[in-house]
RNA sequence: UCCCCGAUAGCUCAAUGGUAGAGCGAGCGGCUGUUAACCGCUAGGUUGUAGGUUCGAGUCCUACUCGGGGAGCCA
């Protein structure tokens, strides 16, 4: 309607003109005014003269409470009796607020009657008992400013309707907007919160290790490279290599794949730490449950063995599981309705019991029993596929399980060897755990660490690495080396377990994937 | 990287080798303290890209691009 485009467009937002205007008791424009006294600077008294509610503060607000609301349509109803339904959402809680607009308010008919999904808008009223059914509190407004038109409501890409998680993804700037991504974004959050509180509660330190990292001490998965040279005429060296040591580094970088050799030095001072970062693999994986770009918990714990890691993994879970209930109950509540049915019993009957911790070797014994046939052989030295961890967790179990134990050639070198014979095992094991979950597969991968220096250094000549590569790592076993032990907790993974998003680029706002990186 | 499937209106999908349709969304109108409202009308398309077969291709063939599912790698 060209008549509207021109109102919007040439109408200066109700607030903006407000500015120019002079302003009752010294008030200062709202963009360049600080709160000294008041331990919340935002929201903040606005150009309205009622104060800036969140959502979430309205509609547990007392009736007769006056205030602004400041969000974007989420839908507009109008009644021919006069007046229009908003639902307005604002992110500070899963529920948008229903405020109602009269048409005796001077902008009707040129601007509220008009609003769409997306608009962004101020609104002030009162909050009252809403006369209709299924809500709370509602506003009866006195006062509704446009504060940004959605330019064109029938190319707008997220409209009120269902989309699919695929379209969503190419509109990871918009997706958020949505009631699935946006409970993802507090979940998540949630989630992060949590994690710290966890440890900080337990004195663990949170360690911020590099993440640009020499590649020659990590040894796991494709890198991405870290370089300032030219790439398309690189230094070159006599042999015509390129010559990394007119790089950046004086020698090739990467982008890490893991904090953990960095952090078991400060284990080895400060007995509990922890990392919480990015962590990036450039494998050439297109699978719903990996991408190049993700974020990774990792802690190490100081006089500990691979049983009091796989403890502190059951209780970290355990604990997150449980606070996200809590502290998110409304978005948890929409996951469990639109996207998992049962998700918040799964989640409770993880709390309620204790992991089963599982031998590898007894694993592959319960799968060559097994009547189900596998596409790919059991077979004691082998790697369990995915298959078999899901049978073991979805299957027989039932539960989450923690797998420990795994023969030595298929696991890395830092990891300790165990006892001859342990769990009955034909050939050398190490103290080596996963934690399965339903529906994700592989949640959590720890380890006791390797302490004894002899023993490490046999281990890295069997897997052909160079000793002087790991010269600080080995360090930690020559000074006052002890037993220790940690996990990589990969949190997307964690995300998805507990909202039920079936794909991990649905709970990382900007996925970065193989030939993704757009946003 | 391998195997399989797909790409048609803003979105989700139909269409025997022969005039491209529906639902949702959007706009307008009707009805209604509505709430994933309901009823009616209207607009909206170089059928992913490039080539080929054919009198004729959304449909068949080839290549490419992008997306999805599964596998491997792992968290």
């Amino acid at each position: 309607m060209e008549g509207l485009a021109n109102t919007a467009a040439g109408l200066p937002l109700a607030s903006a003109s407000d500015r120019s205007l002079p302003r009752p008791r010294g008030a200062l424009p709202l963009y360049h005014r600080t709160n000294h006294r008041s331990r919340e600077s935002y929201p903040m008294t606005t150009t309205a003269t009622s104060a800036w509610l969140k959502v979430k503060d309205a509609l547990g607000a007392s009736p007769g409470t006056t205030a602004t609301l400041k969000g974007w349509v989420r839908t507009r109803r109008d009644s021919k009796a006069g007046l229009s339904f908003i639902a307005l959402h604002d992110g500070t809680c899963h529920d948008a607020i229903q405020i109602v607009a009269k048409n005796d308010l001077p902008n009707y008919e040129a601007e509220i009657a008009h609003l769409t999904t997306g608009c962004a808008i101020e609104a002030e009223g009162e909050l009252v008992e809403s006369q209709g059914k299924g809500q709370g509190l509602e506003m009866q407004a006195s006062d509704v400013r446009v504060v940004g038109w959605v330019e064109d409501p029938d190319t707008y890409p997220v409209p009120m309707k269902r989309h699919t998680m695929e379209y969503l993804r190419e509109q990871a700037h918009l997706r958020v907007r949505t009631n699935t991504l946006g409970a993802v974004a507090r979940v998540r959050h949630a989630l992060a919160m949590g994690v710290h509180r966890f440890f900080d509660e337990r004195d663990f330190y949170y360690v911020h290790t590099p993440i640009i990292t020499g590649s020659d001490c990590e040894g796991a998965g494709e890198m991405f490279r870290v370089s300032t040279l030219d790439a398309v005429n690189p230094p070159k060296t006599p042999e015509g290599g390129i010559d990394y040591g007119q790089d950046f580094f004086g020698r090739d970088a990467n982008l890490t794949v893991s904090g953990q050799l960095n952090v078991e030095t400060y284990c080895s001072a400060l007995s509990r730490v922890y990392t919480f970062g990015p962590t990036f693999r450039a494998e050439n994986s297109n699978t719903s449950r990996h991408l190049a770009e993700f974020w990774m918990i990792e802690p190490e714990i100081a006089f500990a063995d691979l049983a009091d890691d796989a403890r502190l993994a059951e209780e970290m879970l355990k604990f997150l599981f449980d606070d996200v209930l809590t502290r998110r109950a409304d978005d948890m509540a929409f996951f469990d309705q639109r996207i998992e049915n049962g998700l918040i019993d799964k989640l409770r009957h993880v709390i309620d019991s204790p992991f089963r911790v599982l031998p590898y070797t007894e694993a592959i014994s319960i799968l060559k029993n097994a009547k189900k046939s596998f596409e790919y052989p059991v077979e004691w030295g082998l790697d369990m596929q995915s298959e078999h961890e899901r049978y073991l967790t979805e299957e027989y179990f039932k539960q989450p399980l923690v797998v420990i134990n795994y023969p030595k050639k298929i696991k890395a070198f830092y990891m300790r060897l165990n006892d001859e014979g342990t769990d009955g095992a034909p050939e050398p094991t190490v103290a080596a755990m996963d934690v399965l979950a339903p529906g994700i597969g592989e949640i959590i991968g720890g380890s006791q660490r390797e302490e004894r220096l002899d023993v490490l250094d046999m281990r890295l000549g069997e897997m052909g690495l160079n000793k002087d590569d790991y010269w600080w790592y080995r360090d930690l076993r020559r000074y006052g080396t002890v037993p220790h032990a940690g996990f990589g907790l990969g949190f997307e993974r964690l995300i998805q377990f507990c909202t039920g998003m079936q794909n991990i680029r649905d709970v990382i706002p900007f996925p970065r994937a193989p030939r993704q990186c757009e946003f």
